[in-house]
DNA sequence: TGTTAGCACTCTCCTATCTTGACTGCTAAT
DNA sequence: ATTAGCAGTCAAGATAGGAGAGTGCTAACA
């Protein structure tokens, strides 16, 4: 991995990599020449290009026809050449104040204004339960001795339930209440259920209760682990690419596997922004692409956003849309 | 509309029909003749057939091909030829009892199922607000003033949110409850969306309560109303009808287009079973079929499953799998 | 040593032409 | 009414030629 590149390397490079990203056609040496070197011949150019492709940046389709950018100069080009300004800030602004206006509605709708915007399918991850804190547990009387379980959370009211009570006796929810409020409040979901509570030596009366209540909890963090959701699957007939066949298959095949998605976008550490291209990543993403961001609500990681598209994909302007759409949620309050 | 067919020119339409639906390519006199009438030749077949397709039964995609079924063939076929026997009855008992163990995991998985079973792209519409009934309206006291808005209804608690109380007396929250439970206990949401609830003659104080709460059941009702969920959408590429490009853009167009679809699975008037073919339908539908059945909780209707896919379906395997979904959910117990 | 002009070479893509095979529609006989 | 036989039509595949695009190489030059 030398990546030692002469500036007119560079220069070359990320010439024919802009032009492909626009035209999604092979680029000639002349093609490089009149929009971006006119003041070096077209025989160097090529010259250079010879060797980027030796070097494996570049991929040639067939011997008379240009030079098409390899997963390598896509990587080199997002990690070189992307400054990432904020130009589309306030274009993303008038977006997300016009037509959404409550913060409930620019969370839920975050994936389709990422996709509204970048005109990529983007892709929605709840984050997995680990980052999830339980406020309360709550029992609420119902009738005929059945009671509704409410689990509170920082993000609302997550799962209700409702459950028999083994008593009727009367002061029993407000018990059960408080003990439970004890044992959950300000724990995460994982924290309560990787802990065995210890009920036996306190009262017996309560055990039925918690089970259920732990029971449910369970049930909650398998529907909710690493939900995915998927906005506007169908913009791949807007790209060149979807002319092919196999293109249009592998796309809507990845898409459709949320296990595989959910894989390439849960990244370990740290990262706040993660960028995968194609043939780096195994089978599955070839030809594509997998941009996607932490986000925030009030501060608090709740999930992230990505966008999946064709490989030559407009990486400027993706990463300026994710970084935007991240703050302006972060900061607002509900 | 003139379909009095000769039982011989039924038989024939029956066997193309048949025939296409599995080999999905135009069927010619001597297919017919070899497979479902060798008693007669293939010329006598060729004269029927060009009969059916005066008739507007048949089209031939050129002189020297066979004939394929047009949407008249394919809506006299379900009409005439599909008797809904039961043959498929156990395997999808087996198939329920075996993958999905609850009730609520039946119903939420229904579209799963179907989309397993047939290997069409299933659609599932929850029932618009119309057939919801409000069991009951509570508040639950939480802390420094607010309150937890719980809407109970026939399914479960289906909307929650803080509100702030106007005032912390004692037993503020209590009477609230029981006026609350008075005014909306039993009424359909729509009901209670529609009529002006007079207020200012009784109880000032829960003014703010009322149209707080009036407020969530509109927001639910409009989050709700006729959700549509499309599952196994990319089963579209395991037909041979995939290899034609514009086939599967056509396809996942209307697959993302929601209100289409649930224009066309909103049908009036109490039909359980709806099957919508092609050209019938007006643009949108080209090439394509979309068969739906209401289906009911606990005798309740909840919404409607559907099936879409190429107009050539295999239309009595799907009738079969949706009538005995419907049958299986309706009769569990939770 | 780096750059350039020039040229031969390669390969895709388009078009035209031909052949083959699959069906049909028609006609005349049964 | 049914059938056999045959001529006619058309899609699809194979083949060939030509145009155009773009490269790699070589030799000359700074």
């Amino acid at each position: 991995m030398n990546d030692k590149l002469t500036d007119r390397k560079k220069k070359v490079l990320q010439a024919l990599v802009d032009s492909y990203i626009t035209s999604v056609e092979p680029i000639s040496s002349s093609d490089i020449q009149k929009r971006y070197l006119p003041e070096v011949s077209t025989a160097t150019i090529r010259s250079e290009l010879s060797h980027l492709e030796e070097m494996g940046y570049l991929i040639q389709p067939h011997v008379s026809a240009g030079r098409v950018p390899s997963s390598k100069a896509y990587r080199y080009y997002v990690d070189n050449f992307i400054i990432d300004d904020d130009i589309d800030l306030d274009a993303m602004k008038e977006y997300v104040a016009r037509k959404y206006d409550s913060v409930a509605e620019i969370v839920k709708n975050g994936a389709k204004i990422v996709s509204d915007v970048t005109n990529y399918t983007s892709l929605l991850m709840i984050s997995n339960s680990d980052t999830l804190t339980i406020k309360d547990v709550k029992l609420v009387d119902m009738y005929d001795g059945t009671a509704l379980v409410l689990i509170i959370t920082d993000s609302g009211v997550i799962k209700d339930k409702e459950i028999q009570l083994p008593t009727s006796e009367d002061n029993y929810i407000e018990s059960a209440n408080s003990l439970l409020g004890k044992c959950f409040a300000g724990k995460t979901l994982s924290q309560i259920l990787s802990t065995h509570v210890d009920l036996d030596s306190e009262l017996n009366a309560f055990k039925q209760i918690f089970e259920d209540v732990i029971d449910l909890l369970g049930e909650y963090k398998k529907s909710r682990d690493g939900q995915l959701y998927v906005e506007g699957a169908n913009k791949i007939f807007d790209y060149p690419e979807s002319k092919n066949y196999d293109n249009v298959k592998n796309f809507m095949t990845i898409v459709g596997k949320k296990d595989k998605l959910k894989e390439l976008m849960s990244d370990e550490g740290n990262i706040e922004f993660s960028i995968k291209i194609g043939a780096e990543e195994g089978e599955g993403l070839d030809n594509m692409a997998l941009v996607s961001a932490k986000y925030h609500v009030k501060g608090k990681e709740v999930g992230q956003l990505g966008v999946i598209g064709p490989e030559r994909m407009d990486y400027k302007r993706v990463l300026t849309v994710l970084k935007h759409l991240g703050k302006l949620i972060d900061k607002l309050d509900d």
